[in-house]
Formats: structure tokens, sequence, C-alpha cells
DNA sequence: TTGAAAGCGCTAACAC
DNA sequence: GTGTTAGCGCTTTCAA
């Protein structure tokens, strides 16, 4: 059996309160039987049990993180790094993946919290609000990561996804891009870099089209098929504006298969700045957000309601930038070819 | 407050006894009670307090699983089927990177276990020996995915390495290729997928030269610094084995870098069959396994041991097949140039 | 068919 | 400085 905190207090020859006390170095214990205790734990392999201490009402320093697909390569990017800063606060993660459907995430939260974690943290998509409204109204710790609900008040850390969509739409207009495609998708962020991209055009005075709109799933697969349709369009855009890196790629591959040139037949930018944007040919352009001090403060945030250190709410919306490869150029204009 | 069960037995006017049976599916309860039981938690959203019913010596249904780096799209996959076939099951997963760092890893496996994880998976890479030696002595629930340790008595489940390692190279050699490269990386698989090489090598009477095995860590940076090595030898090989889609893909970049022509000049063949391989171009030749199956397997194995279902210890291996796609083609002779 | 009592491993008051 | 006591929410005898 694992030792617990009485075989090392009947070897100390000490109580359980006085164990407990040096364990989380509180009241005042001689120097003496402090030592004493700390090399009979160490000698016995002690490890104290969070789950018995959560049951006086101390946390489990475990916390939930919900994200809508592990195989986004920005989704085990969010993951990695706010594992990794939390496991140095010494929390750990309990994950799940909800494909994005509104039962499982009602379910991985009940699942979550009979497990009593500290907190969560929702990321990137979640469709239900009833739960979300729940956790609200018990001011249950919560953070949103890279998701922003402008009508409830929950704290989160997201990116500027507007002025993402801007930029992109305003570096292509200085391209000389006039017809300008997009493939979004269902979420809150695709829609404000959507936003984005309308603002930048009726800035230029450019008239918006909903036939250069087109949704997609996040796959590989979809993004190619929706990206076809786009590309077979009667009026074919010279640049198509993915709102992430898979539509983005998925786009690509699509011209490819139609025998259009990239960049010169075609600008194409992404959004996220994952990895394959330096895999693929020719390299992908896309937008980068600060992901490890975004991690960073949503912990920070989300240990802070945890901790009621902090009952203010906030929304810290990080500002993204252009990362320029090789996939925009100048209009291919139809003189000029 | 969070109703406990005897919120609910004191509604009920009868005892928590009763309503823990009624939670339980134990003993004998009068279907006119357990109705009303049943309803009263339904109303007052009652959520059962895993940690506890863990308290009394049962499960806490909350696995831990261990991988390197949850950026390899391997992992993530991994981490996603194992989730996705755990929560079929009623299990959460608590997850970590360890970056393949032994003290992070025998912290984790700490970390876990004062949470009172049911069992482990550990995949692919796990350094810490006496970790892992620690656990099979005190019969610890634990199932090792996607990596092996001979020398260990402990439950598997893996890929044969050796048999792709000799497909892969067997399948080149057989389109001419006789100065075959190939990149590592420090794990016990790619070491087997190395051996498999040297046999089909072997079988096919070509020499073996250590001056064609490159080590490198497994990033695209990495990779492509390695695999430039590699091409800039004096006798570049005609085709490059990379032990994972990581290092293929960077060998695919290095190669273009300097200009060299995949296939026509250069054959390249990763494994794990990712998603990587779609996008990049050309299209990459790999490895794959059935990782879903796998998953399950695991999965399965490593509740066997946690109801203690099950006291075999076993090593299942699932074989792999090749995936020809743009990457690999007949030897291009120095004579046909 | 139901319930009283004990206890899992720990911590927090409060006493000494 | 240290110990006694009670109790977190649950399950499990055992008795009624």
């Amino acid at each position: 059996m694992k030792p617990t905190i009485y075989d090392i207090a009947r070897e100390a020859g000490v109580s359980a309160t006085t164990v407990s006390k040096v364990i989380n170095n509180k009241g005042r214990i001689s120097e003496k039987t402090k030592a004493k205790i700390m090399k009979i734990m160490e000698d016995l392999h002690y490890q104290p049990n969070v789950l018995a201490s959560a049951m006086k009402g101390k946390n489990t320093f475990t916390i939930g993180i919900i994200i809508p697909d592990m195989n986004n390569p920005v989704y085990s990017e969010y993951l990695k790094l706010i594992e990794a800063y939390g496991r140095e606060l010494g929390f750990s993660i309990l994950i799940c993946n909800t494909n994005n459907d509104p039962e499982k995430e009602e379910e991985q939260v009940t699942l979550f919290r009979q497990r009593q974690v500290d907190g969560f943290i929702i990321a990137s998509k979640f469709k239900n609000d009833e739960v979300l409204k729940e956790l609200i109204n018990e001011n249950f710790p919560l953070v949103l990561f890279a998701l922003e609900r402008p009508e409830l008040s929950i704290d989160c850390v997201t990116i500027d996804d507007f002025l993402g969509g801007y930029k992109v739409t305003e570096y292509l207009l200085s391209l000389g891009h006039r017809q300008i495609g997009v493939m979004t998708e269902d979420a809150v962020s695709s829609l404000e870099r959507v936003k984005g991209y309308k603002q930048a055009l009726s800035n230029a005075d450019i008239e918006y089209s909903e036939k250069l709109i087109y949704q997609s799933e996040t796959t590989i697969e979809r993004a190619v098929e929706q990206a076809g349709k786009l590309l077979d369009n009667q009026d074919r855009p010279t640049a198509i504006f993915g709102c992430n890196d898979v539509l983005a790629v998925g786009t690509i591959m699509a011209a490819k298969q139609r025998g259009i040139k990239i960049p010169n037949e075609l600008s194409v930018i992404g959004f996220d700045n994952t990895f394959m944007c330096k895999i693929v040919e020719p390299q992908l352009s896309s937008v980068a957000a600060p992901l490890g001090e975004m991690g960073r403060k949503a912990m920070d945030l989300l240990i802070s309601k945890i901790d009621k250190t902090n009952k203010l709410k906030q929304r810290i919306k990080m500002l993204p930038d252009l990362v320029i490869r090789e996939t925009t150029a100048r209009v291919y204009g139809k003189d000029g070819q």
C-alpha cells in the first residue's frame, strides 16, 4: 500500500497534523521535527493524495481544456503551450476533443466537473451556450481562449481577428488584387476575420460579393472541395484568404489540381501561422499571433479566478501580424500575360 | 453549493446509503424509491463527486497519457484516438508533454499518481527506466503505446517497426536504389526501423554503411539541417528513408534547397502516414499503421489491468503497410541522365 | 428493502 | 510547537 500521512506520523512519532503542516508549510514546526518528517517522507516515497486534500476544500490543481479537434495544428499548439505553462504552476491538464458537437461539449463539462477540476479553458469553438451560461451563473472559473462571446460576461484571451482579416485584405489590395475570395469556417473567430475583410474592402470602395465567400469544415479534404468551387467560379478570384491555415492549404491544393500557378495566377494567405506554412510549396503567407504569451495570460487569468485574487472580468486581445512568404504576389493582370 | 448525496437523501426522505445504491445500481431498492431518487437527482442537477468515491477505493476513471511532443502530428493523432475511445468508456484523460526529458517524465508520473490516475498509457518514447520499473514493481496499470521495451515485462501495443523498415527498404531496392540513406531519431521504434532496413540490405547482399545514417531531433528545422548533411555527402544517396514523416518532410525541404529533383534525382519515403504526406509536394510516400485499432486495443488492455480482469501481459504488434505516393520512383541512373 | 456507523486520507479549528 | 477532534462526500459492511 502507498503510505499515508499517518504512516509518516507514526514513523516520526508525531501526529498527522504535524505532518500535514510540514507538507503545506503551515504553522510553526521546529526545524528538528520538520527535518525528521521530511526524511521519512523521502524514505517511504510518500506522495500526498491530492484527492483527499481536495476533499477538504483545497484545489485539485487540475484544469480542463476543451478544444474542438487536436488534429488541427493550431489546437495542438494551444494545448502544448497551455500544458507547459500549467505544469510550471503545478497544474495538470484534463483534455478532450469535442469535434464541435454541442452534446459532447456538455458531456465533457459534466465529466470534468465530476472530477472536480478547478477551472476550465475553452478554446476556439464552443457552441453550447447553455453550458457556458450555467458556468457563469455559478461563477465557476473559466477562461475562453481564442474564442470570444461578445454577449456573455466571460474572461477571454483572444486574437484580434478583425484586425487580422483587415490586414490580410489591406495587404492583398496593396498588391493590386480586387477580386478577393474567402474560405471561412463556422466559428466566431472566422466571422470576425471576414468582418475585417469586408471593412478593408469597404474602405477601399470595393464592392463586397457573397459569391466570393465559401464556408468549409476545417479538414484538408473538405477545404479542397470547397476551394475548388470558389476557383471554378465564373469570375475566379485573383487572391484567396483562408480563415485558417488548413483552409488555405486546401486552397493551394485545389489550385494545383487545376493547374493554377501560385502566386502568379493566384495569391493565397492563411491564418494561424502553423508549421504547415513552411512545408507546403510555395510556402504559405499567414497571420501570426503570440500564442505562447496568450497561453500564459489565459492560465494566469484562470488561476487568479481560482484563487479568487481577481474578480474583475476582462477581455485580452492580442494583435496579430502578417507573415509574408511565397504565396502572395502582385496581381497578374490579364493584359500582362 | 453543489448538492451532495445527503441533500438528495434528505429531499427524498431516505438515507444516503439508499441514494448511493441507486447511483451505483447496487443492492435492492424498490422501484418506487428508486424513481423518486432519480427524479430528485435530476431536479437538483446532482453530480456525484468522483473524488469522494475514489477515496473509498473506487476508480477515478482518469488515466494519464504521456507523450513526447504534441506538435508532432502522429502524437496528436494518438492522443485524439485514445481520448475518443477513452471517453466512450467513461474515462477522462490527463495529458502531458515530456519533450523527451527524463526528469519531466518522472515528474509527470508523480504528478499523475498524486491525482490517483487509474493507469498510464505511455507513448512513443520514454527514457526513464527507473520510473518504468517502479511502476512494474507496484503492478501499476500501464500500457506502452507505439513503444516497446524488450527487456521489461510491460504490456504494449506497437507497430511492427522492423517490418516497416524492411518493407520500405525492400521497395526502394526494387526501384533499383542501392545507395539508400536514413534519417533516424533517438527512439526505440526508429532503431527497429533501421534494423529492418539493415536486414533488407543484407538480404539483397548490399553493404551497409554508417555514413548513410543520420540522426536528428524530430523537428522540421533540425531535420532540414541533418538531411542537408546527408545530401551533401560525397556519395549522395539516391533514396532516403525518413524514420518518421517529420524527418522525411525535412529531407524533402533540404533537397529542394539544393535543387535536387524529387523523385527523379532522389526518392524519399516517410513513416506514420500523417496528414503532412498529402500537403507536401510531391506527396510523400509513407508507412501506415492502423492507429485507430491500436488506440482501442491499448485502452482495452489498460482497462483490463485496472479491472484486474486480465493478469496476462502481452505485446500486441500491428503490421504496417506502405502507402506509395509521389516521392518514390525508379532510380535515375547516371548514364540515363 | 432500508439505514446506522465507520472510515478512505487529508486539513482546519482549537486546545494545550 | 504539537496534538485532538471533526468532517469533506462517498461506499460498505452489517444489522434491522
